[in-house]
DNA sequence: CATGAATGAGCGTTCATTCAT
DNA sequence: AATGAATGAACGCTCATTCAT
């Protein structure tokens, strides 16, 4: 029990630092401190790993979503509090991050039903959470009357944009990595009040 | 000569369709109509196709940002110019965007030069034309007197994000696609205007 | 106690249906309803579950020879109730008929043990049987005064010959394979009777 | 070129001796003097080595019949040919009589393709054959009025009953094996004559 | 009796790369 | 410039078998 988890979290790292491709079970048996057959006999195959890792990832990325408590007074700290928790959690899970944001983390006989659904997912979830901050702040005329749908949809691409910019910057170990980071999260959310709030 | 350009070209569709490691070098010989050893005859190895192909992609890429001619009256439409750039870039060559944005698109024995090397030349340039943009307008009163480098890398970071969306949108043949691009398009050229430009 | 007559019997019908080294311990633990080491509990080990199914098959096989009830008035129609018990081992058994008939149904580490002493006891058996009913057969003017042991041999051979058919008839689930197989039984016996029997 | 024969070759011995599971490419490319892969660059996979040993063997073992030369005077000399072909053909092929006499020398996804359609192939040649042959030494007045169809099953089975008896004589290193062998012919031959030639 | 977890040994297969021509 | 033949190295995966419980 202990030793199928271990094997899942190495296999994270692993695939994100190398890809799936280049990372073979040998190595993942070998960081994980197992042999490899235990890895078949725990997992169907490496695509029944990798699928089970992404399911990890996104299980747990989902978690925090919902935990993101819902203010009424003011629903532009809602969407400050979104981005923050994305930027948070980049910086304590780099390797889900990457796993969860790349576009394509790996190329399985069965594709579609793990990446895929868990990207649709995702967009839905946060579909909401956004669209539902800013119909209600429409509403409540905290926020310009802003076209909902494609406000999302630029929101989210962005945001994902900023979770891969910070991405890069710890992979590539950018000295001031912590200046640079904290001061992108605060004008990220100073141009999204300035672009949505009225004054 | 012909069949150099013709490898080339095959790899890097093939590279973004399946990856670097799932591609093979008889799959390239293959779909190029050449055999196998002939690539070896023009490239050093496989690693030394897949530089060459990043190479021609990031000078196809330099050359449309080179070509972007400078407006002197209004600094935003140099901006809404680059905005269109990438959106159209992607559009035209998607293979190309998809190997331009991953951030690891290979692993290779000597990964630095290439991918990091154009990556960091690209944030450069990228640097340059919109801190120049940004200084200028705000120079002339164009702009509010916002941060320039923050400004700059949110710009970037959202930029890339939406291109990663419209790849996105383009590899899941999401119904729509040309309208929603177009929308995203417009509303992300919007909110750029709404937080730089005075009334 | 059931359980271990159980995993023979399917041992039997799934080496006969795969070979020996295509069916898996795990495959035979399946379809028996038990788990995988508990046939290792009751079988010393893979060798050993074959061993003792084959051994299954020719006690069974041996107790049909031995129940072959003699007639003295007439030494032909033994030998026509021992074509007849061959062919309906074979409707009955079929399983059990291939591994019967197989030159090599497996290559044990210790092979001579089980499947060579085994199919010398069935020669032997048949040997005595067939030239016992010869030998009283030409005595008693029966049958014409053919040499005995080449007979036997001959016979033997033509008899498993066409055990063979039926197995491969019935494996390839041909058309009419009861007609056939019915006609091919008359046929042997007159062949029989009319190489052997005085008029 | 030369090496693809040997492959063949060797792979053949292999398979007869040992069985085609217990048989590894490893072993095969050992005792052929060349490297592993080397078999995967010759033939598709193992299954494809296979499918092209039977085809050999069919081959060979098809040229052979049609070799038989047809006389015209006597039809039981023909069928005394077949026969002493058959026996001649174990003597000096003895593996490829084995994989030939086999009922499933090997479990391969694509199973029917080979070895059940050279099967069927045979049975019919041989039933052109045998079935021509009596059919004129019936109308010659050569052979007694037997039913055809039937006829020719016992004796195709009883041919490859005797062939089996051969294989596993050999295989068995049967003392005074030549005697033994040598005898069933002649007693084969005999009992034909009797049961189909008038007087 | 019974089982979940674990493994050593090995197998079929792939692939980038080389070499003789 | 071009290729057919060949290979070292490694990879995903399987399987009979064991062991602690």
């Amino acid at each position: 029990m202990k030793k199928k988890q271990k094997i899942i979290k190495e296999a994270i790292r692993l695939f994100a630092e190398r890809g799936f491709d280049a990372t073979t079970t040998l190595k993942i048996a070998e960081v994980s401190h197992v042999t490899e057959p235990l890895i078949f006999y725990h997992f169907k195959n490496k695509d029944g790993l990798f699928t089970e890792a992404i399911e990890c990832i996104f299980f747990e990325y989902f978690s925090r979503l919902e935990s993101l408590a819902v203010k009424t007074e003011s629903e532009f700290e809602n969407l400050e509090n979104l981005i923050h928790m994305h930027f948070d959690y980049v910086a304590e899970m780099p390797n889900e991050s990457y796993l969860l944001t790349s576009v394509r983390p790996a190329r399985l006989r069965d594709f579609e039903s793990v990446c895929i659904r868990n990207r649709e997912e995702q967009r839905n979830r946060l579909n909401t959470f956004i669209a539902g901050c800013l119909k209600r702040g429409i509403q409540k005329k905290e926020f310009w009357n802003v076209p909902v749908e494609p406000t999302v949809r630029l929101f989210i691409s962005s945001l994902i944009g900023l979770m891969r910019q910070e991405i890069l910057s710890l992979s590539d170990r950018e000295t001031d990595h912590e200046r640079i980071i904290s001061e992108l999260k605060e004008i990220a959310v100073m141009y999204c009040r300035r672009s949505l709030v009225k004054d």
